[in-house]
DNA sequence: CGAGCATTTGAGCGAGATCAAACGGAGTGG
DNA sequence: CCACTCCGTTTGATCTCGCTCAAATGCTCG
């Protein structure tokens, strides 16, 4: 997005929203009227089982856009709430829609955060799936430290706003394997984590120990008829 | 999308495509010049790891669309694979592009698509994440089912058309476990299965043991300070 | 009809869950 | 300012569900 085109975008921004941690932004049945720009803060979205159980699709740090799956749909279904006291620009739908529908590059650039949206689910779809418990946890420290790199934040030592049991529900496990395995890593002299604060003290080997599980492979093969890959 | 819509939407199809079982339609690194609407057949899409660890990321049946979340991206992520003989129509994307910045609804439909996208994978993820092997399992089932039921066939009665494995690589399991499930599934009278035919013998306790654990909505307290500002 | 692959079933194992207890830090009220 | 309390975290002991390894059976398709 250019600049031209964010400063159209700024046209449309509702209002601020000022949320102290604990609180609720959205919650599932909602009707949608708008999405979120984090200014200052963190959130988490989760989705909840009848009998309780909650599911954590996503963590949002400052600068990303959160609400952005309920795009189309009437009501939310997920519950958006902050893990610390954080600051949201409103950007109301109805006004973002008429823009869109004038600004080609808009567009596509929501069609972008989409579709990458989608790719990060798969690529959450393949840690739960496919990934030890170790894995999970240096997979999910690396995507937090790209991210917060990404915004101009620290790569290597940041504090981690979520608890324990909200990085196992994240990554489908429980918070007494989360503790145990950041002791572990700690131990092995990856990495110092005591209580919220976290320091990466060795990237590579940490990248080492998933490029045996991550990354989405280069090309293959030529011929079609490829039913199980090496 | 309405009739005359999809009467316009012919005019941008490429093309037929036939695919034998195990035929790839694309894979990671191909460039994206399209997507597919499946007329017959199965297909597959995953992501794999660097070291071969797949994970199935969906199953795509007749009159769904396959490549969405590459919409935007140069390359795919993923890889489809037919599961048996199937044919798609090829739609392609530079002519998509244009018809739907001149038919708002296309364009809208086409969000659409992708935040439901979006929200069944956070559904998978929660399948993933907090439920046992058995509901898993009775997940996947009763989703085919609403699936096939909804384009058409039988609801109840229908074959499977992925391996124990792919099941178990979708779910998060493996291939023998999903045997067991079924079997003990079949034993206690909910389902007959041989083979890869399926016969749900009692949705209604089917649902009864998911109840526990799915659906999204139940409206929680805590209070949401819209109008606060920073 | 035979070969190869998918499926079923059994036995034993292990990663992560569960149960339990102690510790520590942050916020609160005296 | 300190003591108390609450909650998050750490660590240990034990258990269990799903995995691994193994072998037999049965489809499917050439």
């Amino acid at each position: 997005m250019n600049r031209r085109d964010s400063e159209r975008l700024d046209t449309i921004v509702l209002g601020r929203i000022g949320l102290e941690k604990g609180d609720t932004l959205y919650r599932p049945g909602d009707p949608v009227t708008a999405i979120y720009a984090i200014r200052v803060g963190t959130l988490k979205t989760q989705v909840a089982t009848q009998d309780g159980r909650v599911q954590i699709v996503g963590f949002h740090l400052p600068g990303e856009l959160v609400g952005l799956e309920s795009l189309v749909s009437p009501t939310h279904l997920s519950q958006a709430i902050a893990l610390e006291d954080t600051r949201l620009c409103r950007i109301n739908l109805g006004a973002l829609r008429a823009l869109a529908s004038n600004l080609p590059s808009l567009h596509h650039n929501i069609l972008r955060l989409l579709t990458s949206e989608v790719q990060h689910d798969h690529s959450m779809l393949t840690t739960l799936g496919v990934m030890s418990a170790e894995e999970r946890v240096i997979s999910f420290l690396l995507d937090l430290s790209a991210r917060l790199a990404a915004r101009g934040f620290a790569a290597t030592e940041f504090q981690l706003r979520m608890t324990r049991e909200e990085i196992g529900s994240y990554l489908g496990l429980k918070l007494e394997t989360i503790s145990r395995l950041f002791s572990r890593l700690a131990e092995a002299g990856l990495v110092r984590i005591k209580h919220r604060s976290v320091k990466l003290l060795d990237m590579a080997s940490l990248r080492a120990m998933l490029e045996r599980a991550t990354a989405l492979p280069p090309v293959r093969e030529q011929h079609c008829r490829i039913d199980r890959l090496p």
